[in-house]
RNA sequence: GGGCAGGUGGCCGAGUGGACAAUGGCAGCAGACUGUAAAUCUGCCGGCUUUAUGCCUUCGGAGGUUCAAAUCCUUCCCUGCCCA
Protein backbone atom coordinates (compact mmCIF):
# COMPACT_ATOMS: atom_id res chain seq x y z
CA UNK A 1 0.00 0.00 0.00
CA UNK A 2 1.21 3.89 -0.38
CA UNK A 3 2.35 5.14 2.52
CA UNK A 4 2.47 8.57 1.43
CA UNK A 5 -0.72 10.35 1.98
CA UNK A 6 -0.62 13.42 -0.29
CA UNK A 7 0.41 10.65 -2.96
CA UNK A 8 -2.62 9.28 -2.73
CA UNK A 9 -4.74 11.91 -2.26
CA UNK A 10 -2.38 13.37 -5.85
CA UNK A 11 -3.43 10.17 -7.56
CA UNK A 12 -7.21 9.81 -6.39
CA UNK A 13 -7.90 13.86 -7.60
CA UNK A 14 -6.64 13.42 -10.82
CA UNK A 15 -9.59 13.69 -13.26
CA UNK A 16 -11.86 14.07 -10.37
CA UNK A 17 -14.45 16.64 -10.64
CA UNK A 18 -15.19 16.78 -6.81
CA UNK A 19 -14.82 15.06 -3.90
CA UNK A 20 -16.54 15.42 -0.85
CA UNK A 21 -14.94 15.79 1.39
CA UNK A 22 -11.51 16.24 0.97
CA UNK A 23 -10.56 16.25 4.34
CA UNK A 24 -12.67 13.16 5.43
CA UNK A 25 -10.81 11.53 2.38
CA UNK A 26 -7.54 12.43 4.45
CA UNK A 27 -8.55 11.42 7.23
CA UNK A 28 -9.54 8.01 6.22
CA UNK A 29 -6.57 7.27 4.40
CA UNK A 30 -4.37 8.69 7.57
CA UNK A 31 -6.19 5.57 9.36
CA UNK A 32 -5.90 2.97 6.95
CA UNK A 33 -2.26 3.59 6.33
CA UNK A 34 -2.10 3.39 10.32
CA UNK A 35 -3.13 0.58 11.04
CA UNK A 36 -2.65 -1.04 7.41
CA UNK A 37 -6.01 -1.69 6.59
CA UNK A 38 -7.66 -0.82 3.23
CA UNK A 39 -10.19 1.66 2.30
CA UNK A 40 -13.65 0.17 0.71
CA UNK A 41 -14.40 1.50 -2.64
CA UNK A 42 -18.07 1.17 -3.74
CA UNK A 43 -18.54 1.30 -7.30
CA UNK A 44 -22.28 0.23 -8.27
CA UNK A 45 -23.85 -0.22 -11.84
CA UNK A 46 -27.25 -1.13 -13.37
CA UNK A 47 -27.21 -4.80 -14.98
CA UNK A 48 -29.71 -3.00 -17.13
CA UNK A 49 -27.54 -3.44 -20.14
CA UNK A 50 -24.65 -6.32 -20.38
CA UNK A 51 -22.59 -4.06 -22.68
CA UNK A 52 -20.25 -1.84 -21.22
CA UNK A 53 -18.96 1.55 -22.85
CA UNK A 54 -16.24 3.58 -22.74
CA UNK A 55 -18.34 6.08 -20.88
CA UNK A 56 -18.26 3.76 -18.10
CA UNK A 57 -14.90 2.89 -17.79
CA UNK A 58 -13.68 6.33 -16.85
CA UNK A 59 -15.31 5.61 -13.47
CA UNK A 60 -13.89 2.15 -13.49
CA UNK A 61 -10.52 3.66 -14.13
CA UNK A 62 -10.21 5.28 -10.97
CA UNK A 63 -11.06 2.18 -9.41
CA UNK A 64 -7.74 0.81 -10.71
CA UNK A 65 -6.29 3.88 -9.53
CA UNK A 66 -7.55 2.70 -5.99
CA UNK A 67 -6.87 -0.89 -6.11
CA UNK A 68 -2.95 0.17 -7.15
CA UNK A 69 -3.09 2.16 -4.40
CA UNK A 70 -3.84 -1.09 -2.62
CA UNK A 71 -7.91 -0.42 -1.63
CA UNK A 72 -10.59 -2.96 -1.31
CA UNK A 73 -12.50 -2.28 -4.92
CA UNK A 74 -16.21 -3.82 -4.32
CA UNK A 75 -18.43 -3.46 -7.33
CA UNK A 76 -21.84 -3.77 -6.84
CA UNK A 77 -24.08 -4.95 -9.01
CA UNK A 78 -27.92 -3.51 -8.63
CA UNK A 79 -29.80 -6.15 -9.40
CA UNK A 80 -32.26 -5.45 -7.46
CA UNK A 81 -32.73 -1.76 -7.90
CA UNK A 82 -32.57 -2.56 -11.57
CA UNK A 83 -35.50 -3.51 -11.37
CA UNK A 84 -36.79 0.29 -10.07
CA UNK A 85 -34.48 1.47 -13.15
CA UNK A 86 -32.05 4.78 -11.57
CA UNK A 87 -33.93 8.31 -12.64
CA UNK A 88 -30.81 9.73 -12.97
CA UNK A 89 -30.31 12.11 -15.80
CA UNK A 90 -33.53 10.48 -17.41
CA UNK A 91 -36.45 12.56 -18.77
CA UNK A 92 -38.43 9.55 -18.40
CA UNK A 93 -39.72 7.00 -16.18
CA UNK A 94 -37.56 3.49 -16.73
CA UNK A 95 -39.15 0.51 -17.28
CA UNK A 96 -39.17 -1.92 -14.52
CA UNK A 97 -36.62 -5.07 -15.35
CA UNK A 98 -37.70 -8.65 -14.99
CA UNK A 99 -35.46 -11.03 -12.78
CA UNK A 100 -34.62 -12.94 -15.97
CA UNK A 101 -33.37 -10.13 -18.05
CA UNK A 102 -31.06 -8.62 -15.32
CA UNK A 103 -29.73 -12.58 -14.83
CA UNK A 104 -29.29 -12.26 -18.53
CA UNK A 105 -27.18 -8.91 -18.33
CA UNK A 106 -25.18 -9.90 -15.28
CA UNK A 107 -23.03 -12.71 -17.36
CA UNK A 108 -20.97 -11.11 -19.29
CA UNK A 109 -20.35 -7.96 -16.50
CA UNK A 110 -17.84 -9.60 -15.20
CA UNK A 111 -15.56 -10.36 -18.09
CA UNK A 112 -15.71 -6.75 -19.31
CA UNK A 113 -14.88 -5.12 -16.11
CA UNK A 114 -11.54 -7.50 -15.82
CA UNK A 115 -10.21 -5.60 -19.04
CA UNK A 116 -9.67 -2.60 -16.59
CA UNK A 117 -10.01 -4.22 -12.98
CA UNK A 118 -7.46 -6.86 -11.38
CA UNK A 119 -10.46 -9.14 -11.14
CA UNK A 120 -8.72 -11.24 -8.20
CA UNK A 121 -8.66 -8.37 -6.45
CA UNK A 122 -12.38 -6.92 -6.79
CA UNK A 123 -15.39 -8.15 -5.26
CA UNK A 124 -18.81 -8.59 -6.39
CA UNK A 125 -21.89 -8.40 -4.85
CA UNK A 126 -25.15 -7.82 -5.66
CA UNK A 127 -27.71 -5.77 -3.80
CA UNK A 128 -30.48 -8.18 -3.85
CA UNK A 129 -28.78 -9.95 -1.22
CA UNK A 130 -29.81 -7.43 1.17
CA UNK A 131 -32.46 -5.17 -0.44
CA UNK A 132 -34.81 -8.20 -0.73
CA UNK A 133 -35.26 -8.91 2.32
CA UNK A 134 -35.84 -5.59 3.51
CA UNK A 135 -39.41 -5.28 5.49
CA UNK A 136 -42.20 -2.74 4.99
CA UNK A 137 -41.12 -0.98 8.28
CA UNK A 138 -37.10 -0.44 7.76
CA UNK A 139 -38.45 0.69 3.86
CA UNK A 140 -40.75 3.10 6.17
CA UNK A 141 -37.49 4.34 8.23
CA UNK A 142 -35.36 5.18 5.54
CA UNK A 143 -38.02 7.00 3.80
CA UNK A 144 -38.41 9.09 6.73
CA UNK A 145 -35.00 10.50 6.23
CA UNK A 146 -35.49 12.59 3.28
CA UNK A 147 -38.15 14.96 2.54
CA UNK A 148 -39.90 14.88 -0.95
CA UNK A 149 -38.33 18.68 -1.20
CA UNK A 150 -35.30 17.18 -0.71
CA UNK A 151 -35.88 14.96 -3.37
CA UNK A 152 -37.57 17.00 -5.77
CA UNK A 153 -34.35 18.79 -5.40
CA UNK A 154 -32.65 16.71 -7.58
CA UNK A 155 -32.31 18.78 -11.11
CA UNK A 156 -33.86 15.47 -12.99
CA UNK A 157 -36.51 15.47 -11.16
CA UNK A 158 -37.50 19.16 -11.01
CA UNK A 159 -37.04 18.86 -14.75
CA UNK A 160 -39.14 16.23 -15.35
CA UNK A 161 -41.60 18.31 -12.51
CA UNK A 162 -41.11 21.26 -14.57
CA UNK A 163 -42.05 19.82 -17.70
CA UNK A 164 -45.23 17.88 -16.10
CA UNK A 165 -43.73 14.82 -16.77
CA UNK A 166 -44.42 11.81 -14.34
CA UNK A 167 -42.47 11.07 -11.89
CA UNK A 168 -43.18 7.77 -9.86
CA UNK A 169 -43.46 7.13 -6.44
CA UNK A 170 -41.04 4.15 -6.44
CA UNK A 171 -38.61 6.24 -8.48
CA UNK A 172 -38.30 8.38 -4.89
CA UNK A 173 -36.75 4.93 -3.20
CA UNK A 174 -33.72 4.54 -5.94
CA UNK A 175 -31.20 7.10 -4.31
CA UNK A 176 -32.56 5.69 -0.58
CA UNK A 177 -32.13 1.91 -1.62
CA UNK A 178 -28.55 3.24 -3.48
CA UNK A 179 -27.55 4.87 -0.09
CA UNK A 180 -28.62 1.56 1.98
CA UNK A 181 -26.37 -0.24 -0.16
CA UNK A 182 -23.51 1.53 1.16
CA UNK A 183 -24.75 1.68 4.58
CA UNK A 184 -24.54 -2.52 3.98
CA UNK A 185 -21.08 -2.74 2.53
CA UNK A 186 -20.09 -0.06 5.16
CA UNK A 187 -18.30 2.00 2.38
CA UNK A 188 -15.48 4.29 3.45
CA UNK A 189 -15.60 5.75 -0.54
CA UNK A 190 -17.82 5.85 -3.89
CA UNK A 191 -16.77 6.43 -6.84
CA UNK A 192 -19.47 7.85 -9.83
CA UNK A 193 -20.31 9.81 -12.36
CA UNK A 194 -21.02 13.72 -11.21
CA UNK A 195 -24.62 13.12 -12.59
CA UNK A 196 -24.71 10.52 -9.47
CA UNK A 197 -24.15 13.19 -6.94
CA UNK A 198 -27.51 13.03 -5.41
CA UNK A 199 -27.71 9.15 -5.09
CA UNK A 200 -24.35 9.71 -3.78
CA UNK A 201 -24.87 11.96 -1.07
CA UNK A 202 -27.61 10.12 0.02
CA UNK A 203 -25.46 6.98 1.22
CA UNK A 204 -23.73 9.72 3.04
CA UNK A 205 -26.69 10.67 4.91
CA UNK A 206 -27.88 7.37 5.45
CA UNK A 207 -24.81 6.15 6.43
CA UNK A 208 -24.81 8.97 9.17
CA UNK A 209 -28.26 8.94 9.95
CA UNK A 210 -27.60 4.60 10.68
CA UNK A 211 -24.77 5.61 12.89
CA UNK A 212 -22.03 5.13 10.37
CA UNK A 213 -19.34 7.21 9.10
CA UNK A 214 -19.72 8.81 5.93
CA UNK A 215 -18.75 7.43 2.85
CA UNK A 216 -15.95 10.17 1.14
CA UNK A 217 -17.82 10.27 -2.41
CA UNK A 218 -15.59 10.80 -5.63
CA UNK A 219 -17.25 12.12 -8.62
CA UNK A 220 -16.25 11.61 -12.22
CA UNK A 221 -16.56 13.19 -15.33
CA UNK A 222 -19.26 12.42 -17.80
CA UNK A 223 -17.69 11.34 -21.02
CA UNK A 224 -19.36 12.62 -24.20
CA UNK A 225 -20.59 10.26 -26.36
CA UNK A 226 -19.60 10.03 -30.62
CA UNK A 227 -21.82 13.20 -31.37
CA UNK A 228 -20.21 15.21 -29.36
CA UNK A 229 -23.00 16.24 -27.61
CA UNK A 230 -24.54 13.95 -25.01
CA UNK A 231 -23.43 11.85 -22.66
CA UNK A 232 -21.91 8.69 -23.85
CA UNK A 233 -25.19 6.21 -23.73
CA UNK A 234 -26.33 3.37 -25.57
CA UNK A 235 -29.62 4.60 -25.94
CA UNK A 236 -28.55 7.36 -27.42
CA UNK A 237 -26.38 5.56 -30.03
CA UNK A 238 -23.47 7.73 -29.35
CA UNK A 239 -21.96 5.07 -27.66
CA UNK A 240 -18.04 2.86 -28.42
CA UNK A 241 -18.78 -0.28 -26.66
CA UNK A 242 -15.79 -2.42 -25.41
CA UNK A 243 -17.22 -5.44 -25.95
CA UNK A 244 -16.66 -5.34 -30.09
CA UNK A 245 -13.76 -5.81 -32.74
CA UNK A 246 -10.72 -3.75 -32.18
CA UNK A 247 -10.97 -2.76 -35.78
CA UNK A 248 -14.59 -1.29 -34.96
CA UNK A 249 -13.45 0.12 -31.66
CA UNK A 250 -10.57 2.25 -33.56
CA UNK A 251 -13.07 3.49 -36.30
CA UNK A 252 -15.21 4.84 -33.87
CA UNK A 253 -12.77 6.72 -31.66
CA UNK A 254 -11.69 7.78 -34.81
CA UNK A 255 -15.55 9.28 -35.73
CA UNK A 256 -15.61 11.73 -32.70
CA UNK A 257 -15.31 15.07 -33.78
CA UNK A 258 -11.86 16.60 -32.76
CA UNK A 259 -12.79 18.60 -29.82
CA UNK A 260 -13.72 15.94 -28.01
CA UNK A 261 -9.77 14.41 -28.13
CA UNK A 262 -8.69 16.16 -24.99
CA UNK A 263 -11.04 14.49 -22.75
CA UNK A 264 -10.71 11.13 -24.63
CA UNK A 265 -6.98 11.61 -24.20
CA UNK A 266 -7.46 12.76 -20.31
CA UNK A 267 -10.01 10.46 -19.33
CA UNK A 268 -9.65 6.83 -21.21
CA UNK A 269 -5.76 6.83 -21.19
CA UNK A 270 -2.33 7.58 -19.57
CA UNK A 271 -1.03 9.91 -22.11
CA UNK A 272 0.26 13.19 -20.55
CA UNK A 273 -1.67 16.39 -21.43
CA UNK A 274 1.37 18.37 -22.60
CA UNK A 275 2.45 15.46 -25.32
CA UNK A 276 -1.27 14.91 -26.12
CA UNK A 277 -1.82 19.02 -26.88
CA UNK A 278 1.38 19.19 -28.81
CA UNK A 279 -0.18 16.21 -30.82
CA UNK A 280 -3.36 17.94 -31.68
CA UNK A 281 -2.30 21.53 -32.53
CA UNK A 282 0.40 19.74 -34.85
CA UNK A 283 -2.01 17.66 -36.73
CA UNK A 284 -5.23 15.90 -35.61
CA UNK A 285 -5.51 13.38 -37.62
CA UNK A 286 -2.65 11.82 -36.44
CA UNK A 287 -3.25 12.72 -32.62
CA UNK A 288 -6.50 11.14 -33.31
CA UNK A 289 -5.22 8.08 -34.88
CA UNK A 290 -2.91 7.99 -31.73
CA UNK A 291 -5.63 8.15 -29.14
CA UNK A 292 -8.00 5.55 -30.80
CA UNK A 293 -4.13 3.36 -30.90
CA UNK A 294 -3.98 3.86 -27.47
CA UNK A 295 -7.33 3.17 -26.66
CA UNK A 296 -7.87 0.08 -28.38
CA UNK A 297 -4.49 -0.88 -26.36
CA UNK A 298 -5.83 -0.61 -23.38
CA UNK A 299 -9.00 -3.18 -24.19
CA UNK A 300 -6.94 -5.27 -26.17
CA UNK A 301 -3.30 -5.40 -27.21
CA UNK A 302 -0.57 -3.25 -28.59
CA UNK A 303 -0.67 -5.85 -31.77
CA UNK A 304 -4.27 -5.41 -32.10
CA UNK A 305 -4.28 -1.47 -31.95
CA UNK A 306 -1.63 -1.62 -34.74
CA UNK A 307 -3.47 -3.81 -36.87
CA UNK A 308 -6.54 -1.80 -36.24
CA UNK A 309 -4.96 1.29 -37.63
CA UNK A 310 -3.36 -0.70 -40.90
CA UNK A 311 -6.86 -2.00 -41.61
CA UNK A 312 -8.49 1.43 -41.21
CA UNK A 313 -6.09 3.30 -43.22
CA UNK A 314 -6.27 0.82 -45.78
CA UNK A 315 -10.47 0.77 -46.11
CA UNK A 316 -10.56 4.61 -45.37
CA UNK A 317 -7.34 6.05 -46.83
CA UNK A 318 -6.30 3.88 -49.46
CA UNK A 319 -9.92 2.97 -50.26
CA UNK A 320 -8.94 -0.80 -50.45
CA UNK A 321 -10.97 -3.68 -49.55
CA UNK A 322 -10.21 -5.18 -45.95
CA UNK A 323 -8.46 -8.37 -45.24
CA UNK A 324 -11.69 -9.98 -43.84
CA UNK A 325 -14.82 -9.97 -45.62
CA UNK A 326 -18.04 -12.14 -44.67
CA UNK A 327 -18.86 -13.81 -46.95
CA UNK A 328 -22.09 -14.37 -48.97
CA UNK A 329 -23.59 -17.80 -50.62
CA UNK A 330 -25.74 -17.34 -53.33
CA UNK A 331 -28.62 -19.87 -53.60
CA UNK A 332 -28.95 -21.66 -57.33
CA UNK A 333 -32.94 -20.51 -57.53
CA UNK A 334 -31.85 -17.12 -57.16
CA UNK A 335 -30.10 -16.79 -60.67
CA UNK A 336 -31.07 -16.79 -63.98
CA UNK A 337 -30.13 -18.99 -66.56
CA UNK A 338 -27.09 -17.12 -67.88
CA UNK A 339 -26.16 -17.08 -64.05
CA UNK A 340 -27.01 -13.23 -63.88
CA UNK A 341 -29.40 -11.36 -61.11
CA UNK A 342 -30.38 -8.12 -60.71
CA UNK A 343 -27.99 -6.16 -58.05
CA UNK A 344 -31.11 -5.00 -55.96
CA UNK A 345 -32.16 -8.50 -55.97
CA UNK A 346 -29.15 -9.68 -54.95
CA UNK A 347 -28.52 -7.27 -52.00
CA UNK A 348 -32.01 -7.02 -50.72
CA UNK A 349 -32.14 -10.91 -50.92
CA UNK A 350 -29.34 -11.88 -49.00
CA UNK A 351 -30.01 -8.82 -46.72
CA UNK A 352 -27.05 -7.04 -47.41
CA UNK A 353 -29.13 -4.10 -46.83
CA UNK A 354 -32.42 -3.84 -44.43
CA UNK A 355 -35.11 -3.60 -47.01
CA UNK A 356 -35.59 -3.72 -50.76
CA UNK A 357 -36.35 -0.08 -50.21
CA UNK A 358 -33.15 0.61 -48.43
CA UNK A 359 -31.36 -0.89 -51.35
CA UNK A 360 -33.09 0.71 -53.72
CA UNK A 361 -31.68 4.11 -52.58
CA UNK A 362 -28.39 3.15 -51.98
CA UNK A 363 -27.92 1.96 -55.47
CA UNK A 364 -29.23 5.55 -56.74
CA UNK A 365 -27.10 7.44 -54.16
CA UNK A 366 -24.47 5.90 -55.97
CA UNK A 367 -23.61 4.09 -52.76
CA UNK A 368 -23.24 0.36 -54.08
CA UNK A 369 -19.91 -0.87 -55.56
CA UNK A 370 -18.96 -3.86 -57.33
CA UNK A 371 -15.41 -4.76 -57.89
CA UNK A 372 -15.08 -1.10 -57.54
CA UNK A 373 -17.76 -0.30 -60.07
CA UNK A 374 -20.41 2.13 -59.39
CA UNK A 375 -23.97 0.62 -59.88
CA UNK A 376 -26.83 3.02 -60.50
CA UNK A 377 -29.36 1.02 -61.79
CA UNK A 378 -31.45 -1.28 -59.35
CA UNK A 379 -32.20 -3.60 -62.27
CA UNK A 380 -29.19 -3.99 -63.31
CA UNK A 381 -28.17 -7.77 -64.02
CA UNK A 382 -25.23 -8.57 -62.58
CA UNK A 383 -22.65 -11.99 -63.62
CA UNK A 384 -21.91 -13.48 -60.78
CA UNK A 385 -18.44 -14.65 -60.31
CA UNK A 386 -17.12 -16.23 -57.32
CA UNK A 387 -15.18 -14.12 -55.09
CA UNK A 388 -16.95 -10.79 -56.43
CA UNK A 389 -16.88 -8.15 -53.99
CA UNK A 390 -20.08 -6.31 -53.54
CA UNK A 391 -19.36 -2.68 -51.26
CA UNK A 392 -22.31 -1.08 -49.93
CA UNK A 393 -21.73 2.45 -48.75
CA UNK A 394 -18.20 3.17 -46.78
CA UNK A 395 -18.37 0.58 -44.61
CA UNK A 396 -20.16 -2.74 -45.78
CA UNK A 397 -18.17 -5.19 -47.73
CA UNK A 398 -19.21 -8.46 -49.05
CA UNK A 399 -17.41 -11.63 -50.96
CA UNK A 400 -19.63 -13.58 -53.32
CA UNK A 401 -19.40 -17.32 -52.64
CA UNK A 402 -20.93 -19.33 -55.79
CA UNK A 403 -22.48 -22.53 -55.06
C1' G B 1 -64.33 10.84 -7.07
C1' G B 2 -64.99 15.62 -10.25
C1' G B 3 -63.13 19.34 -13.94
C1' C B 4 -59.54 20.57 -17.66
C1' A B 5 -55.35 19.48 -21.00
C1' G B 6 -52.79 15.71 -23.48
C1' G B 7 -51.00 10.48 -25.85
C1' U B 8 -48.24 11.55 -33.45
C1' G B 9 -42.75 7.97 -37.11
C1' G B 10 -35.99 5.87 -33.19
C1' C B 11 -36.56 10.62 -30.11
C1' C B 12 -38.43 15.81 -29.75
C1' G B 13 -42.45 18.10 -31.96
C1' A B 14 -46.20 20.41 -35.93
C1' G B 15 -50.78 18.97 -37.90
C1' U B 16 -57.51 19.29 -35.88
C1' G B 17 -62.16 15.79 -42.02
C1' G B 18 -59.47 15.12 -48.33
C1' A B 19 -53.54 17.23 -51.89
C1' C B 20 -50.91 13.38 -44.90
C1' A B 21 -46.45 8.22 -45.02
C1' A B 22 -47.84 13.15 -42.10
C1' U B 23 -43.95 20.41 -41.70
C1' G B 24 -39.59 21.10 -38.78
C1' G B 25 -35.42 19.65 -35.45
C1' C B 26 -32.19 15.68 -33.54
C1' A B 27 -30.23 10.93 -34.37
C1' G B 28 -29.24 7.57 -38.62
C1' C B 29 -27.68 6.56 -43.81
C1' A B 30 -25.48 8.04 -48.60
C1' G B 31 -22.68 11.28 -51.90
C1' A B 32 -19.18 15.33 -52.51
C1' C B 33 -15.17 17.46 -50.18
C1' U B 34 -11.24 16.49 -46.57
C1' G B 35 -6.94 15.73 -42.29
C1' U B 36 -10.60 10.78 -40.28
C1' A B 37 -16.09 7.18 -39.92
C1' A B 38 -13.87 15.35 -37.68
C1' A B 39 -16.08 19.79 -39.77
C1' U B 40 -18.94 21.60 -43.95
C1' C B 41 -22.34 21.10 -48.12
C1' U B 42 -26.12 18.14 -50.76
C1' G B 43 -29.51 14.19 -50.89
C1' C B 44 -32.21 10.16 -48.48
C1' C B 45 -34.67 8.85 -44.19
C1' G B 46 -42.15 3.03 -42.91
C1' G B 47 -42.60 -1.17 -46.19
C1' C B 48 -43.87 -3.40 -50.98
C1' U B 49 -44.10 -3.35 -56.22
C1' U B 50 -39.02 -1.96 -62.67
C1' U B 51 -41.36 3.88 -59.26
C1' A B 52 -46.75 4.80 -60.31
C1' U B 53 -51.86 11.01 -59.66
C1' G B 54 -49.97 2.61 -57.26
C1' C B 55 -50.65 -0.78 -52.99
C1' C B 56 -50.10 -2.07 -47.65
C1' U B 57 -49.07 -0.77 -42.50
C1' U B 58 -48.47 3.58 -39.00
C1' C B 59 -50.63 9.20 -35.45
C1' G B 60 -52.42 5.20 -27.27
C1' G B 61 -56.29 0.44 -27.73
C1' A B 62 -61.15 -1.18 -29.53
C1' G B 63 -65.49 0.11 -32.10
C1' G B 64 -68.40 3.79 -35.07
C1' U B 65 -69.82 8.13 -38.49
C1' U B 66 -68.22 9.45 -43.61
C1' C B 67 -67.23 8.58 -50.55
C1' A B 68 -62.89 10.00 -47.30
C1' A B 69 -60.34 10.21 -40.32
C1' A B 70 -54.04 11.47 -37.12
C1' U B 71 -58.17 14.89 -37.43
C1' C B 72 -65.45 13.87 -35.78
C1' C B 73 -68.34 10.36 -32.18
C1' U B 74 -68.46 6.25 -28.36
C1' U B 75 -65.69 3.49 -25.05
C1' C B 76 -61.34 1.72 -22.67
C1' C B 77 -56.13 2.43 -21.11
C1' C B 78 -52.19 5.91 -19.82
C1' U B 79 -50.03 10.94 -18.34
C1' G B 80 -50.11 16.10 -16.49
C1' C B 81 -52.66 20.17 -13.99
C1' C B 82 -56.56 21.90 -10.69
C1' C B 83 -60.48 20.67 -7.03
C1' A B 84 -61.86 16.95 -3.15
Amino acid sequence: MEKDIEKQIEIIKRNTVEIIEENELREKLKKSIENNIPLKIKYGIDPTSPEIHLGHTVPIRKLKDFQDLGHKVIFLIGDFTARIGDPTGRKETRPMLSVEEIKENLSTYKEQVSKLLDIDKTEFVYNSQWLSKLNLEEIIKLSSIFTIAQILEREDFTERYKEKKPIFLHEFLYPLLQGYDSYVLNADIEVGATEQKFNLLAGRTIQSYLGQEKQVVVMMPILVGTDGRLKMSKSYKNHIPINTTPFDMFGKIMSIPDNLMEDYFSLLTDVKADIYKDMIKENPRDAKAFLAKEVVKIFFSEKNAIEAEKEFNKIFREKDIPTEIPEIEIKEEMINLNGEIEILELISKTNMVSSKSEGRRLITQNAVKIDGEVISNPFMRIKLKDGMIIKIGKRKFFKLKKK
